[in-house]
DNA sequence: ACAATGTTACTGACCGGTACGTATGTATGG
DNA sequence: CCATACATACGTACCGGTCAGTAACATTGT
């Protein structure tokens, strides 16, 4: 009746919906392991160990370890949208403006000590082999972050907008590089305002 | 005598010397499986067999996998500066000019259907752990690299050499990665074009 | 002789992945 | 009211293979 619905999912220990939870603990852990260690740095068995599970567990809802990359990757395409559409709505029709409010994040969260990069650029360094899950996933956000600066440098009214968005695009992942090679006070402190100067550059023309 | 005293104590190619030819075969072999496919993808087995030696020659040459790769790394390393310089000395008392023309190549290389990125770079993504072999290494070239950019940006004479210094690394670590994301007709095209532009921004004050 | 390399076999740990049995909740049938 | 039946979710134990690394001994060339 009225309590015979959801009434684990108001305790919000350990009981949740229906849904399965286990798939969600081990996403979480693969998540930042994968991120922090790299991919093929972490075995499946350490995996559920940390998220306190079974590796059946593991194999019921994700089909391959690969794909359990991809899967983390999938999560991390979202939210790295979710960061940029942050920085794009923040300065509606202005994408100078968007550019720069994003890098200056970006340039930002690079020269935290435990920084590690961009979870796609990383994926795709470790898996060079056309094809693979998770490197399809990183290739299509690339393509897409391509296009969508482009886009960008276009509204700016360069006077060549490819090769402006594709220099916003060379920043962008020397910042992620260069952001787990230096920390603080690395390049990466720079990339907003390197930005900057090349978009100024390009504008007059 | 032959007069060989420690001629063969240089790292040498494949010379006709008497000194160990093993250890070269199996670097030779390291350096392109290591480049081409990572160097936690490629095992100390598939090294030796395709070496044509065994394991016990690999670690009775190397102390251990971790330090093959750091030797790799070395070599790698020397091979950099080699272009580099290559690039500086055709162009004496321009630095501008000797950056565009190094750009000009790795522009060039990095859409190379094979293109594999920077194995500097490369390792020390496979390799996050703060004092790894490899990781140092990398570190290091990349540390000596940024200084050298940051003294050719004051060359040039820009109004903050740093920035501008640090500029050029983000374009290029960006064109190591988008070079083996895009391939050909990939934002490492455009390098050369927009590191030129970042310059001549950086100069008029 | 001597030094470099090869041969064979082995270690213990870990790899990704799976066969198979077990707990539990729920829905139904009597 | 209770027993059976089924689906869901999880655990124990194990698979063959590969990982980096080594011990002991044989072979080769100079």
């Amino acid at each position: 009746m009225s309590s015979d619905n959801k009434i684990e999912a108001s305790i919000s220990d350990t009981h949740a919906t229906p849904a399965p939870k286990a798939a969600d603990k081990i996403l979480g852990v693969a998540r930042d392991l994968f991120y922090r260690e790299g991919i093929r740095a972490i075995g499946v068995d350490e995996i559920v160990k940390r998220a306190g599970v079974t590796k059946p567990s593991l194999y019921r809802s994700f089909p391959s370890k690969d794909e359990l990359a991809a899967s983390y990757l999938r999560q991390y395409d979202l939210e790295f949208w979710e960061r940029f559409d942050e920085a794009v709505d923040a300065h509606p029709g202005d994408p100078r403006a968007q550019i720069i409010a994003f890098l200056t994040r970006v340039g930002k969260r690079a020269q935290k000590p435990d920084y590690r990069g961009c979870g796609m650029t990383n994926a795709a360094v470790e898996y060079p082999e056309h094809g693979h899950p998770a490197r399809v996933v990183s290739e299509n956000n690339k393509v897409e972050l391509r296009r969508r600066l482009r886009a960008m440098a276009a509204a700016m009214g360069a006077a060549d907008a490819d090769t402006l968005g594709d220099g916003l695009l060379l920043l962008i992942e020397g910042a992620y590089i260069s952001g787990q090679l230096f920390g603080l006070g690395g390049p990466a402190a720079s990339v907003a305002r390197n930005a900057d100067l090349l978009i100024e550059a390009s504008l007059k023309k």
